[in-house]
DNA sequence: AACTTTTCCCAAAACGTATTGGAAAAAGGA
DNA sequence: TCCTTTTTCCAATACGTTTTGGGAAAAGTT
C-alpha cells in the first residue's frame, strides 16, 4: 500500500494532513500530467472539453483544493491584504466599523484573498505592525482607516510604492487612492435642515483635532451656516477626544449651555451621544424637545433611545467593498490617482430634529 | 549591470518588488552558499561565529527578510491562525471583544504567525468561512468565540482532528482545549455579595439561551442564592436576545417590576445595561438607590454612567494571550485535553451595589 | 500524398526557502 | 607523520503549484 514517493500515502489516519490530496496525487489518479490537471482546472483552452470535465469531476470527488501557499509562491503574490486597528480609539464602539470590516472581509474572500489583522495599542505600534506586514512581504496591499491630517503611514507607503487604499483622506499632495464619506456635504445638509426648521443657534460637537474626519464636518457645518445666512459663533464649537468620547462630550455639553445665548440644536458624531444625553439630563433639557440633535453614524443607541435620534447614515458595508475592489486594481498596477471616491451620506430624520420651541 | 540570472537585478526602480532582496542574492553578496546563509541566520551550530556575525550584519544592512510564503511552503505550515466573527451578535458592542482580540493578535505576532479574519453575517456563513480556512489549507489552527451549547463548529473540527481552541465551553464529551471565564463563580460571588448587603429579591437578566455563557451565569446565580439561604423565584429570571440586547432587556426590566414582589437587585451582562437603565428610568426607579445592579463586563458605560456601575471584570487580554499559547501547543501536537483553563473574574464595586433601602 | 494548421498534452523550470547528507579543511591525538 | 575527530561549509533536494516552450497526434488543405 505504500507508493514509491514519500508523502504519497493516502487514506491513512495520521491526523489532518493525510486527509488532503495534492496536484501530483490527483494527476496520478487521472493518469495525466500535473500540468494538464492544473490547466484543466484553470480552464485553459488547450485542454479538451472531455478531459477537462473528467479532471474537474475527479477534483471534486477527491476534494482537491490547490495549496494556496504553493500557488502564492509561484505567482509571486501573497493574495493577502492587511489592516491594522487600534482599540484605544474606540473603533469598536458600535456597528459602524464592523460593518465596514464586514464589507471588506466579504469582498476579499470573494477575490480569493485573505484579510490579515493587526491590533496595535498606539500610534507607534500601528506603524510597527504595518511595517511588519509590508517589509515582511506578508501582504500585497494595505487598507488604512481612521486617518490623521498628517498621517505618516501614507507617506511611508507612497515612498515605497506599496499598494494601499484609504478609508478617509489626508493632507498629501501626491496622488493616492481613497474612499471617503462626504462628511462635508452631510453636515451641510444637516445644518441647513435645522436652520430651515428655524434654529438660529446651532452648535457643533466635533471629533478630535488631528484626525481628518472632523475637518470635513467643520467645513460642512460652516458652509451650512453660511448658506442659511447664520453667523459662525466660535463659542458654539467644541471638540471631544477619541479616547474618551462620552466623558469629554459630557463636559463640553455642560460648558456649551453656560453660554449666555445657548444653542437650540447640536450636530455631533453619534459616538459621543452618551455624554451629550448625560449632560442634557443634568441640565434638565429634553433631547429633541428643548434641544434638537443630529448625530453622524446610525449606531444602535440612535434607534433604541427615546426619543430616537435623527442621524446621518454612511453606508459602511458598501464603502468597505469599494475599498477592496479599488485596492485589487491598484495591486494589479492601476494608477491609484484614478480611484478617489466620495460617497454621499443619507440623512435619517427621527425624533430629535424638531423646530425650536 | 545585469547579472546572469533573471530576478537578480537589484536597485532598479521598478516598483516595490525590486527593493527586496532574497536569500540567493544575499548569499552572492557574501560569497557564501544559500545554505550557509540560511543556517547562519537560524543560529545553527555548524556555522562559525565569525561568518555568522558577518551574515547577520549583511542581512540587516541589506534589509533581508526571508520570504514567509516560501518558508511556509518548505515547512509545510501556514504559520496562520484563523478566527471568524459575526457582527450580528453584538460582538463589537464595546471594549471586551477588542481586548480579547488584542491579546490574541499580539501573541500571534510574537510567535511570527498571522491572524486571518473572517466576518460572517450568520451561523451558516460562519461555518462556511471556517471551512474555507480549514479545507482550503489556509490556517494551522482556529480560534472559536461566542460558543453555543450545541456548537457544530466544535464537532466539525474534532472530526477532522484540526487544531483549535475555544474561548468558552460547549457540550461535547470528547476532550478539547478551551479558555473560559468562571462565569459561575463570578455570578455566585455577586449574588452572595448582594445577599450579604441584605437583598432578598435578586433578579437575573441573563443572555440568550442556546449560547453557553448564560449557563454558567445561571448556575452561579442559583448557587449564590442557595448559599445565602434564598429561594429561587423563576419570575425573577429573564433572558435577552443577543441580536438586540438593549431592546429586549428594556422590555424584560419593565416586566420584572410588574411582579407583586419586585426585585431589589439585578444581575446581568453589561451589554444589556442600556435597556435596563431605560426601563428603570421609565419606572422612576434610581439605579443603585432603588435597585442594586451588578453587570458582567467592565464596559465604558459602566465607568461613565452616574451612578457608576458595579461590575464583574473578566481579563480579556490575558485570556486572548492564553488562547494563542495553547493553540500553538496544540498545533505542535500536544494533547488538547491537557489545556482546559478557567479564569477567575474580579468584582469591582462601584456605586450601584448598595444595601436595599 | 504531402504539407499546414489545429488540437491536445506534457517535461522542465521556476517561485524562495529549509533540510539532508555529505565533503573538505582544520584541529587534535598517537 | 598518520589517523581521528571536529569544524565549517555546500550541492542537491523538497515543498506544491503555475508557466514556458515545445512536441506528437489529429484534422484540415492543396
Amino acid at each position: 500500500m505504500f507508493l514509491e514517493q514519500p508523502g504519497n500515502r493516502i487514506g491513512f489516519g495520521e491526523g489532518f494532513k493525510s486527509m488532503t490530496i495534492n496536484l501530483k496525487q490527483l494527476s496520478k489518479l487521472l493518469k495525466l500530467s500535473p500540468t494538464t490537471v492544473s490547466r484543466a482546472l484553470a480552464d485553459y483552452p488547450d485542454v479538451s472539453a472531455k478531459t477537462r470535465a473528467r479532471v474537474k469531476q475527479m477534483a471534486i470527488q477527491q476534494g482537491y483544493q490547490p495549496n494556496p501557499v504553493a500557488r502564492r509562491l509561484q505567482k509571486g503574490k501573497t493574495e493577502t491584504i492587511g489592516i491594522v486597528i487600534t482599540p484605544e480609539q474606540n473603533y469598536f464602539s458600535d456597528t459602524f466599523f464592523i460593518d465596514l470590516l464586514s464589507g471588506i472581509s466579504n469582498q476579499i474572500t470573494r477575490a480569493g484573498y485573505e484579510l490579515i489583522l493587526g491590533v496595535a495599542s498606539d500610534e507607534e505600534h500601528e506603524m510597527q505592525s504595518m511595517r511588519r506586514m509590508v517589509e515582511g512581504k506578508r501582504v500585497d496591499g494595505m487598507i488604512l482607516t481612521l486617518i490623521r491630517e498628517q498621517d505618516p503611514r501614507v507617506g511611508y507607503l507612497l515612498d515605497r510604492d506599496f499598494p494601499f487604499v484609504l478609508y478617509g483622506r489626508t493632507r498629501e499632495t501626491r496622488p493616492y487612492a481613497f474612499v471617503d464619506m462626504d462628511g462635508k456635504q452631510a453636515f451641510e445638509k444637516a445644518c441647513t435642515y435645522l436652520a430651515g426648521l428655524g434654529h438660529r443657534r446651532i452648535a457643533l460637537l466635533n471629533g478630535e483635532p488631528g484626525f481628518m474626519f472632523p475637518v470635513g464636518c467643520r467645513e460642512g457645518y460652516e458652509s451650512g451656516l453660511f448658506l442659511s445666512g447664520l453667523e459662525l459663533d466660535p463659542d458654539l464649537i467644541r471638540e471631544w477626544k477619541h479616547k474618551d468620547p462620552s466623558q469629554s462630550s459630557y463636559r463640553w455639553t455642560l460648558e456649551l449651555f453656560k453660554n449666555d445665548n445657548p444653542p437650540t440644536a447640536i450636530l455631533f458624531q453619534t459616538e459621543a451621544v452618551n455624554g451629550i444625553f448625560k449632560g442634557l439630563d443634568e441640565l434638565d433639557l429634553q433631547p429633541g424637545k428643548d434641544v434638537a440633535l443630529i448625530g453622524y453614524d446610525d449606531l444602535e443607541i440612535a434607534r433604541i433611545h427615546r426619543p430616537s435620534l435623527s442621524v446621518l447614515r454612511p453606508q459602511a458595508r458598501e464603502a468597505g467593498q469599494r475599498v477592496v475592489n479599488i485596492l485589487l486594481e491598484v495591486i494589479k498596477g492601476e494608477d491609484p490617482g484614478k480611484f478617489q471616491e466620495i460617497h454621499q451620506v443619507e440623512m435619517v430624520i427621527r425624533e430629535t430634529s424638531l423646530p425650536p420651541s
